[in-house]
Formats: C-alpha cells, sequence, structure tokens
DNA sequence: ATAATTTCCGATAACGTTACCGGTAACGCT
DNA sequence: AGCGTTACCGGTAACGTTATCGGAAATTAT
C-alpha cells in the first residue's frame, strides 16, 4: 500500500526527466550509456517495476485474459492449467472467474472483466447458460473471443472443442462390441451441447449397428453424482431393464455404478458401464470404469495457442475450429469378452 | 478492441464537460435533474462503463485481489470457490494464479501481480517453498497479505488454516480405539508445514496412549498417489509390518489402498487406514476411506473475510489466526469394532 | 571557421477518470 | 439597488508511463 518507486522518483533523484528514465530503462538507443547504467543502478536499488496499470491505459491492451468457466471440477481446473501454462509463456496474465454453473454470475463476471480489465476473453458457458447475448456482447465490441469445451454453436469464434461426437461413437462401438445390445445413456442437460454431441454419437452408432434406441434409454438429468445415482436406480427398475450404461461423464459413472452395485448386479457381467473424461478416480473404483479420455490439458493449451494467434493478428483464425479427438481407455467396467 | 465509450464521448455529444458527466453519472446532488436524465440516457445507449484502469491508477486501488496457489486440486478448488464467492460479494475480483507447486513460479507471480494489478495478496505457498524472501517482499511494500492453508510461520499477517494437530490426533486416536497398535503415517515433504502438523498431532496422540513410534513407520513422501502406492508397498514388506495407516491426504490413501489391495491384506481387517480432506472420492471407493474433513469451503470463505477486514483497516487483524476444527468421517477403512 | 550532422536530453500531450477550485447566473432578502 | 446565497457547471491537475517533437551541445565534415 505504501508509494510504489516510480519513474519520477529516479528521474528526481537523478536531477534528469522522466522521459530520460523512460528510455533509459527500455535500453532506447539515444542515451548516454552512464546515464543508462546510473538509472539502472538506481532502478535496481529502489526495487522499480512499472506500473502496469499506466501501461496498460496508455497503450489500451492489458496483456490479461479473461477466462470464464462454469466451474473448477477436474476437468475445467485441468484445461485452465494448460491456458495458465501457455499463456503465461507468451506474457499474458490469467483471470480467471468462476460462473459456478449460474447464468447470472455469468453476466456478472463478463461485465466486471470488460470493464477495460483484460483485453481478451476464453469462454467455456455454463450449463444453465441458454442466452448469448452476454458473449455476442463482447464481440459487438470487437472484443477477441475464443471459446473452448462447452462452445456456443451460433457464435463466430475460433473454438476449440473435443470431438464429442466421436467420444460416444467410440464409447457405443466398443459397448456394442462387447456383446451388449441395450445401451442406455445417462446425458446431461437438454441444452448442453457437450451432451448432446456425445449423444449424437451414441444414437448414431446404434443405428449403424441395427439397434433400437429406447426413449426409457435415454434420459437427461443435471450433471451430478447424485441424479445419476436416482436415474440409475429408476433404470434399472424399469422393466426393460439396459445391460449397459453410458454416462456422458467420470461424476455420473461413480453414481450409476452405486445405484448398479446396490442392486446387487455385477459389472461387466450384468451391466457394463462407460464414462467420459477418464478423471483419475475411475482407475481406483471397483470395478475400474471405462472412460473416454479428452485431454484437457491439450484443449487447455491448444485454446491458449489460439488466443495468442488471434490475438497477433491471425485474420484466417476469426471462425476455425480445433477439433481433439478422444481416446476410449477399457477397463473391467465394461470389458467381457 | 474498439474504443470503448468515455465519458468524454457523452461529454461531447451533449455539449457538456467531463465533469459534469462525471457527477451525473455519480449521482451527485450539484447537477440539474434533466442534465442527469440526459446523460444517463445517453450512457446507457452507448452502454458506458467506466475505466477501472483510470479508475485504479487514480486512487491507487484495483479492488483484485491477488491469490497464489500451488494449484487447483480437489481441496484448493473449493477453497477457491469460497474466497470467490466473498470477493465477489464484496466487490472485489479475484486473480488467481497457480504456482504449480514451483518456487519459481511462485516468484514469477508474486511479481507480476505486484505490478499495482492487485491491492493484496492471499496466499498459500507451494510444497517446493523454502525461501520466504518473496513474501517479505510483499510485506516491505506494505501491500496487504493473508495466509491460508498452507501459511508460513514466521511471517505476521492474518493466517487461516485448519487446525491440522488436531485432525492428526483425531486420526490416530480413532485408530487406536479401534484396536491398532502399530501405526505408520504417510506425511509430506518435510518443510511442509500441514503435514508436519498433522504428523505432531499422530505423534503427540501415540505418545498419550503410551505407543512407541517406530522410525520405519515414519514416511515422508511426495504429496502424490503414485508415491504414497510404493511407499505403502514397502512398509508392507517390512519386518515391522504396521497394522493401520494414516495418510496426510486422500490421494495418499487412495495409493496406499492399492497397494495393501495388491498384497492382499484387507481393510479394516488387517489393516486400518485413514485419510485427509474427505474429498468426494474416499466414499466411492471400495472399502470406503476414513478421512479427515478439513471444510476448505469454509476456510476459503473465512479468509476473504480476514481480507476484506483486513483492508477496511481492522488494524487488530495484523497476525490473527483463524483455526478451524477438522471432523473425521469414520468409514469401512478402518472400523473393526 | 562554418556548416552539417550526431548525440543526448527535456517538454508536452495523451490514456480515462475524479477531486478540487472557481466561476456564472439566478434568486431571495433587506 | 445591492448584497449574499444557492444551483449548476467548467477548467485544471493528477495518477504513471511513453511517443513525439524539438532543441542544445558536441562532434564531424567541408
Amino acid at each position: 500500500m505504501e508509494k510504489q518507486t516510480t519513474i519520477k522518483d529516479i528521474a528526481i533523484a537523478l536531477n534528469i526527466s522522466t522521459s530520460t528514465v523512460s528510455r533509459a530503462l527500455r535500453d532506447a538507443p539515444d542515451v548516454k550509456a552512464e546515464t543508462k547504467a546510473a538509472v539502472k543502478a538506481l532502478s535496481d536499488k529502489l526495487d522499480y517495476q512499472p506500473n502496469r496499470l499506466a501501461l496498460s491505459l496508455l497503450n489500451r491492451q492489458t496483456n490479461t485474459i479473461g477466462v470464464i468457466i462454469p466451474n473448477l471440477d477436474y476437468v475445467l481446473a485441468t484445461m485452465v492449467k494448460g491456458i495458465d501454462e501457455v499463456a503465461l509463456e507468451a506474457g499474458y496474465t490469467v483471470m480467471v472467474c468462476q460462473s459456478d454453473e449460474s447464468y447470472g454470475r455469468e453476466i456478472v463476471n463478463t461485465k466486471r472483466l470488460l470493464d477495460s480489465l483484460v483485453d481478451g476473453f476464453i469462454v467455456s458457458v455454463s450449463s444453465e447458460t441458454k442466452i448469448f447475448e452476454h458473449i455476442k456482447k463482447i464481440q459487438d465490441k470487437k472484443i477477441p473471443l475464443v471459446l473452448f469445451d462447452r462452445i456456443v454453436n451460433n457464435i463466430a469464434a475460433p473454438k476449440i472443442r473435443l470431438d464429442n461426437i466421436d467420444g460416444g461413437v467410440q464409447a457405443t462401438e466398443h459397448l456394442i462390441e462387447q456383446g451388449y445390445k441395450k445401451i442406455a445413456i445417462l446425458a446431461g442437460p437438454e441444452n448442453l451441447n457437450i451432451s448432446n454431441k456425445r449423444m449424437e454419437g451414441y444414437l448414431q452408432t446404434l443405428k449403424t449397428h441395427g439397434l433400437r434406441s429406447d426413449k426409457g434409454h435415454i434420459i437427461h438429468c443435471d450433471f451430478n453424482q447424485q441424479y445419476a445415482y436416482e436415474a440409475t436406480k429408476e433404470l434399472l427398475a424399469s422393466k426393460n431393464r439396459p445391460d449397459a450404461i453410458f454416462t456422458i461423464s467420470d461424476r455420473m459413472a461413480i453414481g450409476a455404478m452405486l445405484a448398479i452395485k446396490e442392486k446387487g448386479l455385477s459389472m461387466p457381467h450384468d451391466i457394463g458401464l462407460v464414462g467420459f473424461n477418464n478423471e483419475p478416480i475411475v482407475s481406483l473404483v471397483t470395478p475400474a470404469i471405462s472412460s473416454v479420455e479428452m485431454y484437457a490439458f491439450e484443449i487447455g493449451k491448444a485454446t491458449a495457442r489460439a488466443y495468442i494467434e488471434m490475438m497477433s493478428g491471425a485474420a484466417g483464425m476469426s471462425d476455425q475450429e480445433i477439433i481433439i479427438k478422444p481416446k476410449l481407455f477399457i477397463r473391467a467396467s465394461s470389458k467381457r469378452r
């Protein structure tokens, strides 16, 4: 809170102008060597650090990226780590705001960061968000925007995401190959793009193999272990009981697993189970749960790279889409052959 | 990236001075009602938002808190959520930087945020950090500082932390009560305060009950599942095999569990196991693992509150210590009576 | 010696905002 | 009529920094 050392302090102490100090510090060619030396010595001694606020105000850029995410669960924390790593190296500071899956907080966060605090956004929308005016507003102001993971379709921006359809395909193909015939899916909220795409892969694969998809086998529930547990209990009690379940997140897979165990059914024999995300936990439970790896860290890094590329004015970036391929890791929960 | 609307734009459009616009927007008493109305109407129309950079520069405060944490694992992410919630409500913006458990990155992060970007710090030091000059530097500059979770002892600042000794006591008392006699501990790096305190509780309790602590039963290993797994394998192979293990994190407990299972030993019969953090995962594995809840979310909120109190000039805060009581949750891994 | 160039440095404006001071006009009071 | 008061508004400086221009002194060229 004490007054920071400024360029002015140095100038007064050395009896030269602030202009000269500024130039000396930036190693400008038109400053005498000994002046430079004196300035640098004193700036070191006083532990001078340039005031970034002043610079940002002057240059109209903050070198700060506003990252808006719905929460800090395993997947998103990993992605943020990836963003952080690349951004830091490129000289950017990252400002992370959690919307806590709330549309309202997402708007508040966006507004706040728009107060000239950041010069660009990296956004993953909350599951509650159905209206995208606040996102469009960012673009209206011609502020760079990159979307990742939970993207918004009808907005033209660089998008980095998983090939969610392929993830659904891989999981479903695998279950079918293992001889499961009645495969249910535990999906997320109906407006959640990533969920719908995974489901699309699932439906598509069923069709390819001539399998009917029972409507009662498609469950939308909140992105949450408890709901998944309840939903699975109902599924298992229904008259057309599925013999396999594909959940679009590992959290939900865990919930499903608990319900299956409680019912006294065995995996993979009675019920096959495949999750999504490949979180560390799935290999620790018994039985270990098969899961689709989404390379969250890579997605994070690619996102930051796309942002940087965009900032450097690569015109072609404007609505490029980078799609990361997922990979199914097969474990005991679904391997019965 | 387009020019933001400024107070000047409004002033010119309405043919009044920027001063008047400024006052009108802040509802100053000495502005005619109709002028106010006109200013407000136009500012709404142009979507005016005050430039926080300019304000920060002027007022010498950013209303931004720099949060430096070692990583974004479950516990810290939860704490950050707590900080975020309280801070946001109080009008602060939070800037989270991960040091990634690296001393070097911690220093870089501190330096960056010191560039007048934040007007205070909330810090949890990395496990690698043994020198605290960068932390002291914050205080030398009279910048408010609050420490939480992984605190530093010889620095005078408000500290919010768990009663780690008590956590160790509760875990060990419970194991002893369950009839375990040879209790080993898997601790973290030797310089990590939270680890040492939990161990202190452990040692203290052993002593109280007249139990010797075998030196071979005290293992320091990295805060990491893999190391815990290896360490446990060695422990189980040693001639004086422990009959219970207390790990100072759940991650390590999981690692220990894997080693125990692999060895074909049963919990809680052959080996008792108690972890720390009470992460969701521990109730999902088989057997469910007993664990010490540390109320991370509460710690986060208390930390932010302490920060706010400090900023409002509460003098008594300067080195207050808020200590949260942990609570052991007993599960199958250690309940044999 | 003079002109031309180079070397070095200072003054000013600007980024967007507000605090502070000052000023004008209208009004009310005696 | 003359004075004080009130209501309203504008100008300026300041926050810390750098880009731009211009200028003095020193050096080189003629």
